[in-house]
RNA sequence: GUGGGAGUAGCUCAGCUGGUAGAGCUCCGGAUUGUGGCUCCGGUGGUCGUGGGUUCAAGUCCCAUCUCUCACCCCA
């Protein structure tokens, strides 16, 4: 194990163990989506770098220092997506989704951003997203809030925070960004290190500070809401009054910034505190400008993206490997008969998983692994059946005794004696 | 990028003030010569993360490095 070669820093593997719950998680996501409308767009994991750099902004955080970015062959720069509305838009631009039209979109898949992995962060992590493209008014920003509401009950997740806020619009964003950056300027002496970076690439991020002893300077800054223009408060006020009529709870976070560029309007954050330090389970928020900003034609837009192993990580899915229906026990010289009566069973049964034992080894070995597999029943296919053209049928969780039946019957048999059986605990179906 | 904790068998871990490696589970075989689960017996499996240093002697002490982990930063 000394020198073995290991995947990279940051980066995991989703063994067998484990892909059961990947694969209930996405469904029950995915069964969300379909009854929303929604549709999956199949995004391409490496762009070019601009396409990155243009939308999320160039001095934010992920594009200056957390991209994994590379010349390709033709010395082009090629980035692997640290987030997905990006290849989202371009892919949308690219393709005239946007023209005329509305979308409602999802895709999911990995994700790369170089930094320090810890709890609930890692270097490839994964992502579902959901984007909505031109609507404008604040009736879309509720339904994707109501849609992460149903997901949230589907999964039969409770606990989870909502927090909401508005940077209104690009115009009285910058705006507030001046003010404030005036603020904390003339305070520039109690400033940390970190904030003084802030100041001159993220203002608003101070307001978001954990630092104790700057909490005191923090309130008495100027207020983002105090500087919305009318449309900016009016498209808020709206956003509020559709949750509440909804039922919806949510808390307002006036320090609730996102670090990325596009972002307009509405922000907003589902949180927990089960995580550690990363809070943060889904976020999303407006991004009105950013389709014009790389090109395209003015197009409001609103997305959010989830962290599936953080989800995962609080949810605590354990389903368990599927385990066989059926485990096809075989002596010396049967291979050739065990998997034509395997497929056979197969075609008799659809959704039957039949497992045909290879390797060899002894039937005392080959039904220890028969139970290990968890399979209900054991059929054997020895010389004594091979001779007579039958097989015994065993069942290994006491549903009876072995018997032995023809090979053409043999179909049936294992369809009477699963009816029998209670199967739901096999069917690795959601509970 | 910065700081704390940790790396011993495939997995979970023990190994006291340095004397040169152990358990449980898994896997293989046997008790049970066509038959799993329970029990018992036996076996495979480790240059103790890596490299260097101190020492007669290092899993144990020191340094470096890598990885994991948690936190800062930032984010999903």
């Amino acid at each position: 194990m000394a020198n073995r070669i290991q995947a990279i820093r940051g980066v995991s593997d989703i063994l067998p163990e484990r892909s059961p719950a990947w694969r209930e998680l996405e469904q029950v996501l995915i069964d969300v989506l379909d009854s929303y409308g929604y549709q999956e767009i199949r995004l391409p994991i490496m762009e070019k770098t601009e396409v990155f750099a243009r939308a999320i902004g160039e001095h934010t955080d992920i594009v200056s220092k957390e991209m994994y970015s590379f010349a390709d062959r033709n010395d082009d720069s090629i980035t692997l997506r640290p987030e997905g509305t990006a290849g989202c838009v371009r892919a949308g631009l690219q393709h005239g989704l946007f023209h005329n039209q509305t979308q409602r979109l999802w895709y999911l898949g990995p994700m790369f951003r170089h930094e320090r992995p810890q709890k609930g962060r890692y270097r490839q992590f994964h992502q579902i997203g959901v984007e909505a493209y031109g609507m404008a008014g604040p009736d879309i920003d509720a339904e994707l809030i109501l849609l992460c509401q149903r997901l949230w009950r589907q999964l039969g997740l409770d606990g989870l925070q909502l927090e909401l806020n508005s940077l209104g619009s690009t115009e009285s964003r910058a705006a507030y960004r001046e003010v404030l950056v005036d603020y904390f300027g003339q305070h520039r002496d109690q400033l940390d290190d970190d904030s003084r970076r802030r100041l001159e690439h993220n203002p608003l991020r101070i307001l978001d500070s954990k630092n104790p002893d700057m909490q005191a300077l923090i309130a008495d800054a100027p207020a983002l809401a105090d500087h919305l223009d009318d449309e900016s408060r009016a498209h808020f006020a709206g956003l509020c009054e559709l949750l509440t009529a909804a039922g919806i709870d949510y808390v307002i976070n006036p320090r609730l910034v996102r670090g990325l560029d596009y972002y307009n309007h509405t922000v907003f954050e589902w949180t927990t505190d089960q995580l550690g330090a990363q809070a943060t389970v889904c976020a999303g928020g407006r991004y009105d400008r950013l389709i014009e900003q790389v090109g395209g034609p003015p197009t409001p837009a609103i997305g959010f993206a989830i962290g599936l192993e953080r989800l995962l990580e609080l949810l605590g899915l354990d389903p368990g490997p599927r385990q066989p229906h059926v485990y096809i026990v075989t002596g010396e010289g049967a291979a050739a008969r065990a998997l034509q009566l395997a497929d056979q069973l197969r075609d008799a049964l659809p959704g039957l998983r039949v497992m045909s034992h290879c390797g060899g080894g002894s039937l005392k070995s080959q039904f220890k692994r028969a139970d290990r597999n968890g399979a209900l029943l054991a059929l054997i296919l020895a010389d004594d059946e091979l001779a007579s053209d039958r097989v015994t049928v065993k069942p290994l969780r006491g549903q009876g005794e072995q018997h032995s039946v023809a090979q053409a019957a043999a179909a049936d048999t294992v369809k009477e004696l699963l009816a029998a059986a209670a199967l739901p605990e096999t069917d690795s179906t959601p509970q």
